[in-house]
RNA sequence: GCCCUCGUGGUGAAAUUGGUAGACACAAAGGACUUAAAAUCCUUGCCGCUUGCGGAGUGCCAGUUCGAGUCUGGCCGAGGGCACCA
């Protein structure tokens, strides 16, 4: 018998389906379609096993359906603008553009060596200005609709390297490359107005039921709506201010009110802006300010001013006025009605400032004398101590009636605050899409006419500046619009916008005109699934879900509101980690195993221990080259391996004994295959020619319920038990022709997980029509049962017997059974259950 | 602090509507074949006593039920998300 020599056999395909074009497709009204897309890779150089495995998953799904008749969108592209370019560019004095360029094509090839079914004729690069043109466009058609607008916002800077630094690259409020103390600076941005859809990016969520639920609850969290009330408070005091409005979830509790908190950039800091008190404070506050964990363990702290909030539903009472630094100024008015018996952060306040904590909701269980002490309560139950309100039921009649109160009274309204921030798209680097706008000397902001776009990146610049290299590009700036002299804009986009619409670029990847055809997004949109990691489970899904939002915004040609209808989220790779006696991580190829539990350096000087197994990262040097594992065992090792652990949402371990074990799974396998083959014709029919039709019936089935529910590891353990039932009978009497039929149909349905494979023996087997097999319902039928016996609910035997015994004669059967018997002695039957076929309990 | 998810052998995991717990693999141990090794195949979850049988067993404690990995309540533990959101 022959070896299976997967390099040949592998090559052979993928040529074959290069060479054919097996995976193009085109847009096709009378056929149903399906459109299955994998997140997109920034093109690094290399891929990784996150990769094979995001890619695998998608393959598996595409190669099913494609065999199920449907006509399938798969693409492939580069999500080729950002950071990383440009940062290798600096570092080796290189283009980014050829960087990256080089980069794709490595990538490229790897990713063929997988055996994808991918439309490569559809690929697209998103650092092309050929995409990029119709990005910029996308931005003036959302200037026009004022879904863009600029206004100062706060970065991070570093005045070291002259630089706006991403949230990532802080580290313990310095910068990641010169180490100096990050800076808040204002600059002025441009925003898209995200927030503008709340409501319906919320709502979009609830038909969204092929989603994870755990990414839907992400959202909504991140959207974060809340419900209250507006209040305008009356202000006393020595300064021309007469109200402050706040926003508050908790009207109810206007009689606990004891002091107002107003952001450190509220408005009526002008009056401040010249008190050396006021500014060492500010001070203080941004200095706390910046890191995340400075927010969750920060002290609160005030600055008093001389002002006094009145109550408006108690106006003889007069409540100090603080500026305070857990006031976030871009969340409701910037301004906080502060009531420390229900509200712990309201608490710590007050009693750093010795403020009156009044109780005003009392929990169902006390009486009202409870009183606050130790902590706020802000549980539910009954106002108490506050007049006109006393014996509401908290919160939920509480906070309507309240509300109800002072609208009638005019002194607030009830309101709706969303915590989505508009989306700041602005970025002060390079290697993006520049924003298609340019300036008057006034700093006048004017589109550039689509006529001109795109505005192209200049190339062949130095980098080695300190900011934004395009500041320095004065011949680039210059522009001339409508006889108008200006100045280009030199932000370029987040590189969120490029992602956030690449999806409708597939379904027309050469259309010149706009960045898709209507023809071809009403045939192939929404993408039916949608595969990637769950760290993209909020910015990216909803960037994108928001981008079909002002796209269909003010426009009747335009009517997708949800891109993505399916969305499956894939568990990372891990890998076990190393470390020597110094505590340096060790890569696993570093290493040897003795019996399998000592682990030496390959040199043997130094022993190493193991570590946990984590997600595979560079810095802690758990990473597996795919392209190594592709070269020594073949892509569909790889596949299967993958794919057979652990099921495709959780993480899987890598491991050396796992790719090896579906290596040789494969060449056990190729034998079986050979046999077949070699099989002599026998041309009666027997009992087991009923027996591999029953069987291979059973199997289909079990793989069509596995692929539909992303059980993708169960169809492996069907494919080994498919092994060891085939390997075992064919030594039986079956006719040739019976055999290679249903062994056929079990190689299609292995086509998906084992595409070079499966096909080298379909085409050994001389199998035509490859549609993906059905299986026939009436043959499912079971022809023997096991039932179970339990006594006393515990399990004693087991018959197996013909389908639709009852009960009288199971009973007979059993009374047969010495083992079963034992337990009745002398005990009369109190009670008996009888599961049709499946179980009977004799309670004695 | 708030929200979500998950706890099953040495390991990764299976177990349609509550109905044979541990399918399928990995590792380890033992065995078969072999002059030997490699390769291949077989056996083995735990605790008892001799094959066989019995007992306990799905993080812990209760509950519902003839019957609970699965349902309910409480507790413990792990992972993930958010971070002063008024």
């Amino acid at each position: 018998m022959s070896r299976y020599n997967f390099k040949s056999v592998e090559t052979k395909w993928q040529n074959y389906w290069e060479k054919n074009k097996s995976f193009k497709v085109q847009t096709d009204p009378s056929k149903k379609k399906f459109y299955c897309l994998e997140m997109f890779p920034y093109p690094s150089g290399k891929i990784h096993m996150g990769h094979v495995r995001n890619y695998t998953i998608g393959d598996v799904l595409a190669r099913y359906k494609s065999l199920q008749g449907y006509n399938v969108l798969h693409p492939m592209g580069w999500d080729s603008f950002g950071m990383p370019a440009e940062n290798a560019a600096k570092q080796n004095n290189l283009d980014p553009k050829k960087w990256t360029q080089t980069n794709i094509l490595n990538m490229k090839t790897q990713l063929k060596k997988l055996g994808l079914s991918i439309d490569w004729d559809r690929e697209i690069s998103t650092c092309n200005k050929d995409y990029y043109k119709h990005q910029q466009a996308f931005f003036l058609e959302l200037f026009e609709k004022k879904l863009v607008y600029r206004k100062e916002n706060y970065v991070n800077w570093d005045p070291v390297d002259e630089t706006v630094l991403a949230n990532e690259q802080v580290i313990d409020g310095k910068g990641w490359r010169s180490g100096a103390a990050v800076e808040r600076k204002k600059l002025s941005q441009w925003f898209f107005n995200i927030s503008k859809f709340s409501q319906e990016l919320l709502d979009g969520l609830e038909k969204l039921n092929d989603w994870p639920n755990k990414v839907k609850i992400m959202q909504k969290n991140w959207i974060g709506k809340s419900f209250g009330s507006e209040i305008n408070f009356k202000i006393v005091g020595d300064l021309p201010i007469e109200n402050i409005k706040c926003f508050t979830t908790r009207p109810d509790t206007l009689f606990g009110f004891s002091f107002l908190a107003l952001s450190i950039d509220h408005e009526i800091s002008k009056f401040y802006r010249n008190n050396k008190d006021f500014l060492s404070f500010k001070d203080e506050c941004s200095k706390t300010g910046t890191t995340e964990e400075a927010i969750a363990v920060g002290e609160k702290i005030g600055f008093k001013t001389n002002l006094e909030a009145v109550n408006p539903l108690n106006p003889k009472q007069k409540v100090p006025v603080y500026f305070a630094n857990f006031v976030l100024m871009d969340y409701g008015f910037g301004a906080v009605f502060g009531c420390p018996a229900h509200d712990q952060r309201d608490f710590d306040f007050a009693k750093k400032y010795n403020l009156e904590i009044k109780t005003v909701v009392r929990p169902n269980d006390k009486d009202e004398n409870f009183k606050v002490l130790n902590e706020a309560y802000p549980g539910p139950g009954v106002l108490i101590n506050s007049d006109f309100l006393n014996g509401l039921k908290a919160p939920e009649n509480s906070i309507l009636e309240t509300i109800e109160i002072l609208e009638k009274k005019k002194l607030g309204k009830r309101q709706i605050n969303f915590r989505l921030k508009d989306w700041g798209v602005s970025r002060q680097r390079y290697w993006g899409c520049p924003i298609p706008i340019a300036y008057d000397e006034k700093g006048k902001a004017y589109p550039i006419p689509k006529s001109m776009l795109p505005v192209e990146l200049p190339e062949n610049i130095d980098l080695n500046v300190k900011g934004n290299p395009l500041d320095s590009q004065d011949d680039w700036r210059k522009i001339n619009v409508d006889g108008k002299k200006l100045l280009r804009e030199t932000d370029t986009l987040d590189t969120f916008v490029c992602s956030s619409w690449y999806y409708l670029r597939f379904c027309s990847p050469t259309e010149t005109e706009y960045g898709f055809k209507k023809k071809d997004i009403d045939y192939w949109m929404p993408v039916d699934q949608y595969i990637g990691g769950v760290e993209h489970a909020i910015l990216h899904l909803l960037y994108s879900r928001f981008f079909m939002q002002a796209l269909s915004h003010d426009n009747n040609n335009f009517d997708i509101l949800e891109p993505f209808n399916g969305l499956f989220t894939q568990g990372m790779v891990c890998h076990e980690t190393y470390k020597d006696s110094d505590e340096n991580w060790i890569s696993p190829d570093e290493i040897e195993s003795i019996n399998g539990k000592k682990y030496l350096k390959k040199d043997k000087s130094k022993l190493i221990s193991v570590g946990p197994s984590e997600s595979m990262s560079k810095s802690k040097k758990n990473t597996i080259d795919p392209e190594n594992i592709i070269a020594d065992y073949g892509a569909d090792s790889a596949r299967l391996f993958i794919l057979s652990d652990s099921p495709p949402e959780k993480d899987v371990q890598w491991s050396e004994e796992g790719i090896v074990s579906s290596f040789k799974f494969i060449q056990k396998l190729w034998k079986l295959n050979q046999k077949v083959v070699n099989e002599i014709n026998k041309d009666h029919k027997t009992d087991f020619d009923d027996e591999i039709l029953k069987y291979t019936n059973k199997y289909l089935k079990k793989v069509h319920d596995n692929l539909e529910s992303f059980s993708y590891n169960k169809i492996i353990a069907n494919l080994y038990e498919m092994y060891s039932f085939l390997n075992k009978q064919i030594e039986k009497n079956y006719t040739k022709h019976t055999l290679v039929e249903n062994y056929q149909k079990i190689l299609i349905a292995m086509t998906p997980i084992l595409p070079h494979f499966a096909n080298e023996c379909l085409s050994i087997t001389k199998a035509k029509n490859l549609k993906w097999p059905k299986y026939d319902v009436s043959i499912l039928k079971k022809e023997i049962v096991n039932v179970v016996i339990q006594i006393n609910g515990k399990k004693r035997g087991l018959v197996q017997t013909k389908p639709d015994i009852d009960e009288e004669k199971l009973i007979e059967i059993i009374k047969n059974d010495e083992k079963i018997m034992k337990y009745f002695a002398q005990k009369e039957i109190k009670r008996k259950i009888y599961i049709k076929d499946k179980l009977l309990n004799i309670i004695l």
